[in-house]
RNA sequence: AGCGGGGUAGAGGAGAGGUACCUCGGGAGGCUCAUAACCUCCAGACCCCGGUUCGAUUCCGGGCCCCGCAACCA
């Protein structure tokens, strides 16, 4: 047999200025899959996820509640590791941007960059309105005001910030998106190709401390602070251990391995084009594969406060329970389009396809092997996955591949209508129990393809098939 | 302004030059192993106007509408 290659899957780290969005959730339980997979057939797999932690927006409203920074930020990276609870995730590292060997590797690269002359010093004047605490462009302009501030006047400010020659990589960028396979879906690569086509601007790296002074110092600048890239695109080397690899993490994952990223489609530019050319910069391998998805809306609407359609992925996992959570937003959010979510709509989909779909199909099959098989089935040899599973999932489709073991659900079904083995056990015993073993056995490989997607609803059936015992209910009705 | 995606039964998706499939929901029958579950059958759709074509919902042009991006929203 010979040896896999090594996998490394990230997804992007959320900034924690709130509470976990289900978008995330769906983003990072994508993940989760893929890597319960990618194991289950034989990878080594490193999975990352984490918090972004540093700017100028949380250091304010830890502010504002009285809170250290450090205190604040750890309240969210909690919420965050909570989420990895709720939803049963099996990653390998829970990174921080404010951990030390984070930062250790952000001013590495920074310094990689630097001596490669890809960064330098400029001044740069411009309206800046301190509600965003960001620059503005003449286009964010509404009446001369800030879109997000109208009431606030934006300020004419000069600062001298580092930035980053992203215009050197034009063409390298050019080249590197001109392989198909380095972002999915296919028409996303398209229009990141026509992005930097388009033209690169330097993009600033850094702002005066007295304006930011939650961040990562600038290696050799008292008064600068790193911005956002530099500091949090780095997670994805530095969760491996760059640029030190003691443990040789960074060597087997990402030189040796295959890396894929997952983000939201308005990620683009950040993780396709800027990170990627940081990453050429510092002498890096590029980043193999980055997968974007679509957002979630509900009730046709983007999800807001405001609007109160807000889906808290907690209240998912309190309603459904966390392998129902997980079976709802893997099978039912797009893989790449958006999608949209309601509870009503979820409710419907819980009931149809764990409560009746497989919940009964389990209960039923299991009711008749206990009932008329002497002994448990030998577990069914493990021979590898149907086509359409394992195309689903080397397409980053999860739905279809999900879709694809409950067409399995559907046919064990149908099969035992046809064949009614609770009938056919009066007349021709042997007949029924051919019948009933042969159900167990297929129920065994659904099972076996569950395991990515609910890992522990894999598990209670397959050990309820080995010791030929019919289980709890698997999912309840809900109430009402 | 521009760039990108899209408009298919009540809802969400798939698909193809010869009027269309899947899931959920609705209706009728059947079954009794099962969580009033399951199976079968039925009703129900290709945004509008032109063009190409023997034939378009599918290709082309135009229109209308929706969504995303527009350099820190998952």
């Amino acid at each position: 047999m010979s040896e896999k290659k090594a996998r490394y899957l990230t997804t992007t780290l959320p900034y924690v200025n709130a509470d976990p969005h289900v978008g995330f959730a769906a983003e990072v339980l994508n993940a989760d899959a893929l890597a319960r997979y990618w194991r289950l057939i034989g990878h080594e797999v490193f999975f990352n996820t984490g918090t972004d932690e540093h700017g100028q927006k949380l250091a304010d409203k830890a502010d504002e509640k009285g809170q250290s920074r450090q205190d604040y930020v750890d309240h969210f990276a909690n919420e965050f590791r909570k989420l990895g609870e709720a939803l049963n995730l099996s990653y390998d590292r829970f990174i921080r941007t404010t951990d030390a060997d984070h930062k250790i590797a952000a001013q590495a690269i920074w310094k990689k960059c630097l001596l490669n002359g890809d960064i330098y010093k400029k001044k740069y004047k411009g309206l800046y309105c301190v509600g965003d605490e960001m620059f503005l462009r003449d286009s964010d302009l509404v009446d001369g005001k800030c879109p997000n501030h109208p009431n606030m006047e934006p300020q004419m400010v000069e600062e001298e910030n580092y930035f980053f020659a992203l215009s050197k990589y034009q063409d390298y960028l050019k080249d590197y998106l001109s392989k198909e396979g380095v972002v999915e879906p296919e028409w996303r690569r398209l229009e990141a190709l026509k992005f930097v086509e388009g033209g690169l601007e330097d993009f600033s790296i850094s702002r005066e401390r007295s304006r930011l002074d939650w961040g990562i110092d600038v290696p050799d600048d008292e008064n600068q602070v790193m911005y956002v890239w530099f500091d949090a695109l780095t997670n994805y080397i530095s969760t491996l251990g760059w640029p030190e690899d003691k443990d040789g993490n960074f060597k087997k994952f990402w030189e040796e391995g295959e890396t894929t990223q997952l983000a939201g489609k308005d990620q683009i530019r950040f993780q396709s084009i800027m990170w990627q050319a940081m990453l050429k910069s510092a002498g890096v391998k590029a980043t193999d594969k980055v997968v974007y998805h679509g957002f979630i809306t509900s009730g046709g609407q983007k999800m807001s406060k405001s609007l109160g359609n807000t889906l808290n992925p907690f209240d998912l996992v309190a309603r459904y329970g966390t392998e129902a959570t997980r079976y709802l937003l893997l099978r039912h959010v797009h893989p790449f389009e958006d999608s949209d979510i309601t509870i009503e709509r979820l409710d419907e989909l819980y009931t149809a396809g764990l409560v009746n779909g497989l919940g009964n199909l389990v209960a039923r099959v299991m009711k008749m092997a206990e009932t008329h098989l002497d002994e448990p089935i030998t577990r069914p040899e493990a021979v590898g996955f149907a086509k359409e599973y394992v195309e689903a999932l080397d397409n980053f489709n999860i739905q279809a591949a999900v879709d694809y073991v409950w067409s399995k659900v559907g046919e064990l079904d149908e099969r035992i209508a046809e064949t009614e083995p609770f009938k056919l056990v009066k007349t021709d015993k042997t007949a029924a129990i051919k019948i009933i073993t042969d159900l167990v056995s297929d129920l065994y490989i659904v099972a076996r393809m569950l395991h990515p997607f609910m890992p522990d609803t894999s598990r209670i059936i397959k050990e309820a098939i080995l010791q030929n015992k019919k289980p709890e209910n698997l999912f309840n009705r809900l109430e009402g």
